[in-house]
DNA sequence: TTTTATGTGTAACAAATGTTACATTATTTT
DNA sequence: AAAATAATGTAACATTTGTTACACATAAAA
């Protein structure tokens, strides 16, 4: 499949065509799989990544190496950390991970710039690094205004929708780190939130019910 | 003192000449002093605020009414999320209340959009992003990765420069307010603080010290 | 000047979160 | 099949943060 179908087929719901005619002959194809890193804290970006399908999770580390998750990226979206970086030729400040085996499209990083004349461009743009800062805003109020559990269940919920299934592959060590608390005090939590029929608990698994 | 003389002087380092001569006649000139309301959640934005002098502290408010601070904007400055309401028409997210008496300068939202074909103009709007997003990152950081004792530590020594003020008035109710907790637990960390030599205790004001 | 409101200090206790330790089970490796 | 590894369950305890209660000091209002 070439460039320009896989653009039309993709963005054309999203952008004018003489858009998409440059996106066909700039932008380049690229498979992640589950786990694969996108971009690292401090790396810089010489890309910008939209999301054709799958999803992404981003993180932030601090300087002991301990992740805390922000949030999910799905498809039709970009990462807005990577539009600051193309202005101020930056370093990452975040760290992204394919959430799930993902499509994506790589555009060159100038050309965020070079196509603001496109209207469908601007709002995409701009809508973007709204809906990251509203995801961030999201990350604040469970740190700031949620306990432990209503946070375990929030990124379980998350979780469910970036990956499209209630059937979580995930273990409560992995949860812990991605929530930089102890893999105890999610074993402790999970098990409330199964004993009150919000979840069903595997080995390796989680089920997610009534979502 | 007119417009013009205003937009020059300060903004003159910042911004091309032609896009400097259509702020003047735009813009408008505007006085708010400490404590007064900029912004509140929900609330429909009608312009962007440039800051000329003075400094905007900003929440979150959760359903409850409970507030976190977010972060300080200083000279020089101006709100993202303003930026985003622009675009989508959109509702603010946040809330952003005066830290010290301010002198702003408010744009029209609409002028965000057509003003991207000056560079000046878009290396500003994305600066702003960026900045914004790296404050946002940084609560993030406080909230997920520091305890109280060093966010209240964090959020004097924040205070000190958007006050350029080492004395800070301030109560400890009110920083209880701001960082969503009891008055009684920031009292007992102000203490510990104070014994480290860390800061100074007054009625009514905070020294912060070593600064 | 008396009264009232506000700000601060601190003890005692409660609740939430984090740590250590160890048992059990399932899976993978040898 | 036996041994090693990884995932989970759970008790006991430690630490951090939050709550209640009250004393005392200062400032503002009557």
């Amino acid at each position: 499949m070439d460039n320009s179908v896989l653009v039309n087929e993709n963005f054309s719901f999203l952008f004018e065509k003489d858009l998409l005619n440059e996106m066909a002959t700039v932008a380049r194809y690229k498979i992640v799989k589950k786990d694969e890193f996108l971009m690292d804290i401090g790396q810089e970006m010489t890309f910008m990544p939209l999301i054709i399908s799958g999803a992404i999770k981003v993180f932030r580390t601090d300087n002991d190496g301990d992740d805390y998750i922000l949030y999910f990226i799905e498809g039709g979206d970009t990462c807005a950390m990577t539009l600051n970086c193309c202005i101020k030729g930056a370093k990452s400040e975040i760290k992204a991970i394919a959430e799930t085996d993902s499509e994506l499209l790589l555009i060159p990083i100038h050309k965020l710039e070079d196509w603001l004349h496109f209207k469908s461009w601007r709002s995409f743009v701009f809508g973007s690094y709204n809906n990251r800062f509203s995801e961030m805003l999201e990350a604040v109020d469970s740190l700031a205004f949620m306990n432990m559990n209503a946070r375990v269940l929030k990124y379980l919920k998350d979780k469910v929708l970036a990956n499209k299934s209630e059937f979580l592959e995930i273990t409560h060590n992995t949860i812990s780190l991605e929530l930089n608390t102890s893999r105890v005090v999610i074993s402790r939590i999970l098990k409330k939130l199964e004993i009150d029929n919000q979840i069903k608990l595997h080995r390796n698994q989680i089920e997610v019910i009534n979502f």
